[in-house]
DNA sequence: TCCTAATATTCTTATATAAGAGTTATATGA
DNA sequence: TCATATAACTCTTATATAAGAATATTAGGA
């Protein structure tokens, strides 16, 4: 009963169908928080078995793009903001409890003309122009964070000054831009503060700072987000489990 | 045809295959590069379906205990240098090629008694003894990494200074002392320089370091290694993918 | 004794069916 | 019109069988 496909390609069926949802996904045909057609009636449109189905539903739910809910339906993941704080959040305090940022504080907001190096890391053409945001974000009501944030211009358009910028950035991204964040890289260093961020942080200039330099990426593979954040880790810590 | 249970419980058959599985490991029943029996013959022994042993299976292959080969059959995952340093080892240098430390000088080995905090970290007896193992490890010639490293002594009695410590220490801790680290848990920091690691890192006292601090367990859930690293990042970075 | 072909083993993909469990929608009666 | 019971929908678990693909073992011939 193999069938045939909507876009001929190669690998096993399974393979096929999760590369045809994500397609889907990608054109904007099925859209976060959206219901998917059940496991059957997907096979009957693919001609392939529930099981080929269900196989290919495993694999995105594991890439977090699908959530399942017994007898209510597959449904496109879409972000919240607890959602959003645990897979792209890793900062966490000394007791192991992890507060949200309860406050982000806006410093600077501009749209601008990118920079050379904006250019290279969105992947953007340098004559294009850049939203750049800088805040400070705190926790238990002290200044922790300090960070740095350029998206293109043109996915955020209408975005401004006057709107409320909330903490969790990739559920508006996803809710008002259609832009829905699927995986970041991070790349951590230790810096010393500078001037101007011992000032928003109330520390001593020089004082070491955990630097995320993070980028983030659509589900089709477009870097949409250059964010730098600069950490006082006195009285938190980065968690990453390794498996 | 829902199987008589070797050790009764609760929750789906395949959930029970599969701690059967991870009890036999914990038991040393099936040890690291071993072979297991076939699907076929497990769901003959376990009396449930190829499938339900099928899918015990691919959730323990997914937590990096089975690893699978078409034709040869399932081994229990055994550490590997290379492996191990695509599990545990996270910093990369700033070209992205990331290159294993090449080499790593012992500063100190001592075994001794543990401390409060150490009793306290690795759930020993305050009146256990541990090893303590303190080097610099080196990439591209430079050294890059001071850490510490403490092991109860009891889990591998016999390592001495004499020995030669390599820089995976997973691997010699499986193979001679038949101790697997199976997961990791990380905190980082960034801390400034001490006068002492200065001096090992060629660096100027003050200086950001990234510290890692990281408790390894095993199968079981046993606290076995508290290791601390602080590592220069001004060549490296300490990279985290997040989903 | 060595090489090659055949056979056996085992994982991987794919199909099919059915019952359990959770949720939603609909129908019926008050 | 509202509440409750029933039916339908959908995911989850479990069974079964078979062919494809990769690997290992064995047998036979040179």
């Amino acid at each position: 009963m193999h069938s045939v496909r909507a876009t001929p390609g190669e690998g096993p069926l399974f393979a096929q169908v999760q590369a045809l949802i994500i397609q889907r996904m990608v054109d904007g045909i099925w859209t976060p928080g959206e219901r998917l057609p059940s496991e059957f009636a997907l096979a009957e449109e693919f001609n392939v078995s529930q099981g080929t189905v269900r196989k290919a539903f495993d694999a995105l739910v594991h890439e977090n793009l699908l959530i399942r809910h017994q007898g209510r339906g597959t449904f496109i993941a879409a972000h919240s903001a607890k959602r959003e704080l645990y897979r792209f959040f890793h900062l966490v305090s000394k007791d192991g409890v992890t507060p949200p940022p309860q406050t982000s504080r806006l410093i600077s907001f501009e749209r601008r003309k990118c920079s050379a190096e904006e250019s290279r890391r969105l992947k953007i053409s340098k004559s294009a122009h850049v939203v750049n945001i800088q805040r400070v974000r705190s926790m238990n009501k002290a200044p922790v964070i300090i960070e740095n944030i350029v998206v293109p211009d043109a996915l955020i358009t209408g975005l401004g000054e006057d709107n409320e910028i909330p903490n969790e950035l990739y559920q508006l991204y996803e809710q008002s831009y259609g832009v829905t964040i699927h995986k970041a890289i991070e790349h951590l260093h230790a810096r010393a503060t500078t001037r101007s961020e011992a000032c928003h942080l109330s520390l001593i200039e020089g004082a070491p700072l955990l630097e995320i330099d993070r980028l983030a990426f659509t589900l089709d593979g477009t870097p949409v987000e250059w964010r730098v954040s600069r950490c006082d880790t006195s009285a938190h810590s980065y968690l990453s489990e390794l498996f």
